[in-house]
DNA sequence: TCTGAAACGCACTGCCC
DNA sequence: GGGCAGTGCGTTTCAGA
């Protein structure tokens, strides 16, 4: 698939926001019927632009009101310790979002749970289980100013 | 809304992972019929468990493989000027997440952007626009080793 | 690439257990 | 709280422009 045009990026700006808006909907703001619309959004799934469909939680609702920041430095920066930290990282199923950084910090962690206690227990027992971390700064987030999975495009 | 069971659980967690299963595959992986599923899932649609239905899109796609970290301090405290720098944070559409924290540093940002240049661009042309930023530190992710909406439950 | 019509399956309701 | 049957609507396909 090539190129997207206005049409494609208006249904995606669309979906982003609200995934359960149906084809005869989208095609009334388009201006279009439903089969084009149900054309399009088969070739953005097909061409890799929308991943998936998802339901969104509420972290209160569900009690994992506690969301951390977790900055570790590696020890060792051989090829293989970064790949086995990520591959540890990926077991742990608290982490929601972990990225490898540039600069003196290695990793980025953002960990959801539902008290600082957990938390505790969470460095404790899992990650610092993990071998080589050097330096793990943790901070906690006080409010959630903003937080979505639009893209601005 | 009361407590959740085992089945609303279930129910939360095959959502959070494919929206776009219909609630007859759900009640077939549950040993039930469809009209239970659905009544519990509008039940936690009106709980406010399930807050909304999203379509996640890929960056790279997209063009927005640039994420970056932003670390804000601000120079003076106040509850006005923490309120003033939330709104006008909430306005700046490149800012997927933004959290403010307890600790030395201010605020977490993580904006996406197409390219390094866009992003200087946006810290001159918008961020430093901000006015009480004493310090912004900023940081490039290498590598997503891990970015989820799911909740761990 | 769009329109319009037609077929199919699911969402949704009401009734029963 | 769950199962079953019916209806309307959305999804999906196809012919035509």
């Amino acid at each position: 698939m090539e190129r997207l045009d206005e049409i494609d990026l208006r249904i995606l700006r669309i979906l982003q926001e609200d995934s359960k808006k149906t084809t005869k909907e989208i095609a009334q703001t388009l201006c279009l019927t439903a089969t084009p619309v149900y054309e399009r959004i088969r070739r953005l799934e097909k061409g890799g632009y929308i991943k998936k469909y998802v339901a969104l939680l509420s972290k209160n609702r569900i009690n994992r009101p506690v969301t951390a920041i977790c900055m570790v430095s590696l020890r060792y920066h051989d090829e293989g310790f970064i790949d086995k930290f990520e591959r540890q990282i990926k077991e742990l199923a608290e982490v929601q979002e972990c990225y490898h950084m540039a600069g003196k910090v290695d990793f980025f962690l953002k960990i959801n749970l539902a008290n600082l206690e957990d938390y505790h227990d969470f460095v404790r027992l899992k990650l610092s289980k993990i071998e080589n971390i050097g330096v793990l700064e943790s901070y906690f987030v006080l409010k959630e100013i903003l937080h979505t999975t639009e893209y601005y495009i």
